[in-house]
Formats: C-alpha cells, structure tokens, sequence
RNA sequence: UCAGCAGGCCACCUUAUCGCUUUGUGCUGAAACAAGUUCAGGACAGGGAGGAAAGUCCGGACACCAUAGUGCAGCAUAGCGGGUAACGCCCGUCCCCCGGGUACUCGGGGAGGACCAGUGCAACAGAAAGCAAGUACAGUUCGGCUGUAGUGAAAUCAGGUAAACUCUAUGCGGUGCAACGCCAUGUAAACCCAUGUCCCGACAGCUAUCGGGAGAGAGCGGCACGUUCGAUGUGGGAGGGUAGGCGGUUAGAGGUGGUUGGUAACAACUAUCCGAGAUAAAUGAUAAGGAGGUUCUGAACCAAGUUCAGAAUUCACAGAAUCCGGCUUAUGGCCUGCUUUUAUU
C-alpha cells in the first residue's frame, strides 16, 4: 500500500530548474495536460520535483486556476507511485494545463495516468538508445 | 400580492476516507558521556480565506532616504461645526434643487469659497453681447448728444459662467515589506577607465595622528536656497555571480456585552472573547446524507398565490501576500420598517 503524500520537498521551487525546464525539457501531451520533464540534480532522499501551471491567458479568475491546480496536484499525489519506484535518475516535472473548460477529477486521474506511463516507455527508450 | 427605498444578518452543513500547511506535546533513530541542542521519521491534539480577500482610488501605521527644512513650481480639498491616528471618509446643521405631502414636515440629491483683480467663453433671438458696428421715431444746448421702440435673462450699462484659466484659504517631501536588518554563497573593500587635497596649529623634522578652515565632486523626486557627506572618495564601463535562509510577520486605532457622556458620528471606563501566515504560493479532493434556492409535475384551498408531495439541479461574486480605516465595483439569499400597485373578504 503506497503512501499518497506530496510533500513541501517534492514540489519543484527552484526558479533556475524551472528555466532550465522550459528551455531544455522534452514535453509529452496528453489533452488536457502537458508534462515536461528533464533529468536533473536535486537534493538527496529526492527522486522526482514536480510542479503544476495553469496561464493566466486562459482562466483570468485566480478561484478557477487556483481549483485546477489543486485538481492537478491532487491526480499526482493519486498516481505518482506508478513512477516512483521505476526511475534510476532523478527528475523534475513540470505539469502544464492546455483545456479552456474546468475539469473533473476522473479524467485528470485517466489522463494524469495514460501520462505517466507513456513517459516510462519514453524514459526507457531513451535509456536504451543512449 | 407587486415594485421601490432604507437598515441589519448569513455566505451551505454533517460524517467517512485520502491529503496540504502551521503550532504545541511527547516518542523513535542519528550526531558528543549527562543536561540541553540539532537533524530525520512517524504519532496525538489544536489553528488554517473574504464581505468584498477584488479595483489599487483616498487616508494612515511602519521602514529607509537627512528628526524631511524654506521659497517657487506641482497636486489635492472647498458653506459652517464636530468625530477620527488620518482622510477626498463619517455625523450634525444652514442654504439651494427635485419628489411627495400640505401650511408644516418627510424622503432624495448638491465639486454649495471668490467673476466690484485680470483673461476667456456664451445656444436662439437681435443691427450689435467688447474693439467693431449702430435700424426707426422723437427731443435737442446741433455733440451721432439724449430718450423711446424692437430682440433678449441681460444692451458701451452691467449681468451670467470658476467639473474655464485664475484668485483665496488649507493640506501635501520621496519611495514602498521586492521597504529594511542579519546570515550563507561568491576571487567580492575584486577588475578596467576617468577624475580628485590643500592651508593653519599641536611635536625640532618627515610619515602618521588630533583640532580648525577651505574644498573638486556627490546625496536630499523638479528649480533656487539650504543642508549633509566628502579623498580608504566620486562617477562610468565590461564581464561574472547570487536570486537561498532567518528576522520584519502577524494581538490589532480588534470583536462582543454593559455603564457613563454626546442629537449623532464617536469617546472614556469595565467585563469577556478571538488570533491564517503561505512564498511556483497551504487552507484541498472524493463519496454519502441533509438544509436552502431555482425549475418542472401533481394534489388541496375562493383568488393573485400559498401549503404539501415527488423529480431534476449543487448553483452568486469571488482566493489572503506587511498591517489597519474608508471609498468604489461584482454578487446569491433571509429578516425588519416605510411608500406604492394588484387581488380577495
């Protein structure tokens, strides 16, 4: 039985990481959401930072970013075990929401899920290739 | 019953499971023998968004720049009096306007100082509303001098207008918690360029030191004064680094009740209660049940409608960021009072 935390430590912080993600992370999408992700350097007993965004461009009201980031939050804690035990290298994640409408939590649980294991494959790949 | 106005209140609730943040308590493990401390882990208990947290429009507290100084410029306010830490806010009152009502009150609104300091502006009508003209008739001391008519609110006579310049009175220094202080990291009082100290006295002399004077230059939002710093200074440049932690940081011009003063806003005293502190930014998610609102259907009652039952729908505006007092804007519902409309007896 995993323990489904998500903890002051694991949320991604650092400004410099986050930069780095968005100019040097590989993405995957899978409506509504958006991972990017990139193998990076973090404190020990670490493995995985991740963080969540919603633009400003598209929810103006912070109530309605506010609610959807929670969502977000709320699918990774529920999810993240699928990853956690199955990554050599540590990472930091960055997750990105691209809909117009509110969402609901079944199908950011399916999708956060489809996500996840999707980037397993990738990671392996990559691993693999290089 | 319908609509309007004024005032007050609430801002879904309960349970279960899984989480986030913060405070406290004690436990386990690790770091040196003890006290104690630090770190990590999990346990228990408690706290954890708003009436507007919003717009950032006013006013303060607080911090730094000089204890924030003088004049000009600039900005703001505008009957009178009071409240307040302060205000452009609030209360009272006078005047004016509007609406009821009616012979005295009620409700609402008012950027309500000054146009006998100067400048500007003025629809229609009119020859003409200030720099250029002057119609008709009458009277004349024969001067386009006087009166009348005509237009208009107002005609060489003044008047209106200051959400027109302006004047008067009063007030206002600037920047904002990303303020500011400390620690850590960093070759960090680093590097390059430009520019920049003299005089007198204290010792017999040089350096250094002390006292006094001058001083390029720099700071103080703009200008002038003034003032402070001032040679281990000042200004500029290029490149690089950090962008993390702690304090500030949450108890306050706080809420509620009572007494007293006051028409009131409010004040004083007293009792009692409460207390978010995040920082890529916590305060949540899911499920079940319930309350309320809305919509639909059915039944009962004389009616507008009300009540009851069932179903559907979880649904207003909206998220603290240093903290307060206001204003403005957004918005669901309930209650009370007044006025109006309709219906029934």
């Amino acid at each position: 039985m995993p323990r489904f935390t998500f903890k002051k430590e694991e949320k991604l912080k650092s400004k410099r990481l986050i930069d780095a993600l968005f100019s040097e992370g590989n993405s995957i999408t899978r409506f509504p959401l958006k991972l990017i992700y990139l193998p990076a350097k973090l404190p020990e007993d670490t493995l995985i930072q991740a963080g969540v965004s919603v633009p400003k461009r598209r929810f103006k009201l912070a109530v309605k970013r506010n609610r959807i980031k929670r969502l977000m939050r709320e699918a990774y804690r529920l999810n993240k075990h699928l990853v956690f035990n199955k990554m050599q290298t540590s990472y930091a994640f960055m997750f990105l929401y691209l809909a117009n409408e509110e969402p609901d939590l079944h199908q950011l649980n399916k999708t956060m899920q489809q996500l996840l294991h999707q980037l397993l494959k990738r990671t392996h790949h990559e691993k693999e290739s290089g």
